[in-house]
DNA sequence: CTGAAAGCGCTTACAG
DNA sequence: CTGAAAGCGCTTACAG
């Protein structure tokens, strides 16, 4: 079957095919009467236009880009998951294009610019300064509206969607502190930039304004390695507490301690910051702070349409509101 | 900064647009001399051809569509993974389409061959056989080349990518068996097609060849509503092993038991049947049959390239090999 | 080996 | 309200 295209329908509508394509994007401006036959003709012929022609003509793709670092992380697939189910309700096709720390950077975006998205969505969170300014630079001379989505960076004039990070780690601090603890340990990853960075900033402050000092410990998301970070650390070190970036390195200190004895939450609290499936399967349930990742993506695409088409937008930086999930890993604190 | 188009590098290098377009794609067809003249150009200017233009004049998008049921489940977010990093490799741009049970199959796939995708991968392993059927049926039609990526149906003339999922289950379950266990029961979704029938199946002929009765246990992988039909089904039976078609359903079951003052592995063996990260965060590690979904993207990815571009393909229906990875909730077999 | 010209399937001023 | 025509930025026979 060769694809119907529009002649096809304006011939079976003997119409021309202007008004076909008026029917399809300015239907107002069309007698109602042949609106009618040539909606008819759409019908039966099954046409949807082709969006490539569609896309040259109009020099609107209806397309966006979304750049991820690694899609098979549980908090990244739930961003995009959240941003499909919008672009899908607005009519937008996505494009995914990832880039990661050996990537060309300038290359991977003179990509995204040559696939003609209409706007983008930039979820990779591991870059440091220089090379978000690069990126950013490139998409502002080719003039693509963005979204900053779940990726933190201080420049507050490109659009946003994130949870407070900073205060949201701090809070969780002080309650770990207000209930008594003092040695409070914070697990984070090699990557200092963007959230990671945020999180431990709050900490700090947290720390900070208590008069304590700030233990950090640099691991990796990798189980057999944090595994050994661990288990050096509580050999070393006497803890009362540890807030994890993620929940797979909290439940893996979890693990650590209980096989060293120790009993969670009795000796030990933990807490988690993301709130993913690793939460509740882990034993005892990780306490977390929840970060509604589905809805960051979400609400970033909404808001991203809403820049793409030109409709005002009150706020270019949201922050989503954020809560304390308690489970077993804490008895202490509400 | 408007984006440059092929005629300003055919003015830059003093040659016609044809030319400039010959060395992008047919570059043993223009003399050496010219061909440098016009790669200086390009690159001064930072050229990248217009995909969309490119795309309705050659007819072919170099854009693939992946069509998924849930991105943010973790099997699938690692094929799409291994998809796009072999996808960017051969030039592929990726479109990402949602496709779950409230879907419109039809709609959809029109949206998809609206964007006139080069190829298909189709990864949603959800559908019943009538959907599957109209779904096939669809890009038929449209003369769309597709891989099944790790979405298991029984027409062979299908190309696919996969494991042997039925043999790696019956493989398992008759390990199982002959360390002396008889009682083994599998848990698997509500869900009856595809992937969990192929793995159910393979569980069946195993017991039935041991002249035993299966023993299947229909759950969710929402653990709030599983650890409720565990719970039950510890206290009505007597079980000695339990094989799951999900990890995550495989650490909520371990936890149950053990809550109900079972030992795994000393009086319950427990394997899940896809290797994922939950396996080595739960206690104890979870014996896996290890599915490389990374690899069934990247396979499933680079045999999609084969057909679009008529390259002769040997195997259609491409089995990669799997292995048991044995933890610590099995003890008798190897 | 190179250029002029038609065409890919649409949109969008411009007339009428 | 409707149609004829130009144009989006490329590719690709067709001449030369």
């Amino acid at each position: 079957m060769a694809n119907t295209t529009i002649y096809d329908v304006a011939g079976a509508a003997k119409v021309s095919l202007a008004t076909v394509s008026r029917v399809m994007n300015n239907p107002e401006k069309v007698n109602p009467e042949t609106r009618e036959k040539v909606l008819k003709a759409i019908k039966e012929l099954g046409y949807r236009p082709n969006a490539i022609a569609k896309g040259l003509a109009s020099r609107k793709t209806t397309t966006v880009g979304i750049i991820v670092s690694d899609i098979s992380r549980a908090a990244t697939s739930q961003l995009v998951g959240g941003i499909i189910d919008i672009a899908q309700k607005y009519d937008y096709a996505v494009k995914l294009f990832s880039m990661d720390e050996e990537s060309d950077k300038k290359e991977v975006m003179r990509r995204v610019v040559a696939e003609q998205v209409d706007g983008i969505l930039f979820l990779n969170d591991e870059l440091n300064p220089e090379e978000m300014e690069l990126v950013l630079n490139h998409i502002q001379d080719a003039q693509i509206p963005v979204v900053l989505c779940n990726a933190c960076y201080e420049e507050k004039s490109i659009p946003s969607v994130a949870i407070d990070y900073e205060q949201a780690t701090y809070d969780v601090t002080n309650k770990l502190l207000s209930s008594g603890k003092k040695k409070v340990f914070f697990a984070t990853t090699t990557h200092r930039y963007a959230i990671n960075g945020r999180k431990l900033a709050g900490y700090e402050k947290a720390m900070k304004e208590a008069g304590l000092e700030a233990n950090i410990v640099r691991t990796s998301g990798d189980v057999s390695i944090n595994t050994l970070h661990f288990t050096e650390l509580l050999k070393n070190n006497e803890i009362e507490a540890l807030i994890a970036v993620r929940d797979s390195i909290a439940v893996s200190f979890i693990n650590v301690a209980i096989s060293a004895g120790y009993k969670v939450p009795d000796n030990i609290e933990v807490v988690g910051l993301q709130n993913t499936k690793y939460a509740i399967l882990s034993r005892p349930n990780l306490t977390c702070v929840d970060c509604p990742v589905y809805d960051i993506g979400a609400v970033s695409m909404r808001l991203l349409t809403k820049i793409m088409k030109n409709e005002e937008v009150t706020e270019n930086n949201i922050l989503l509101p954020y809560r304390l999930v308690l489970r077993k890993t804490t008895k202490d604190i509400k």
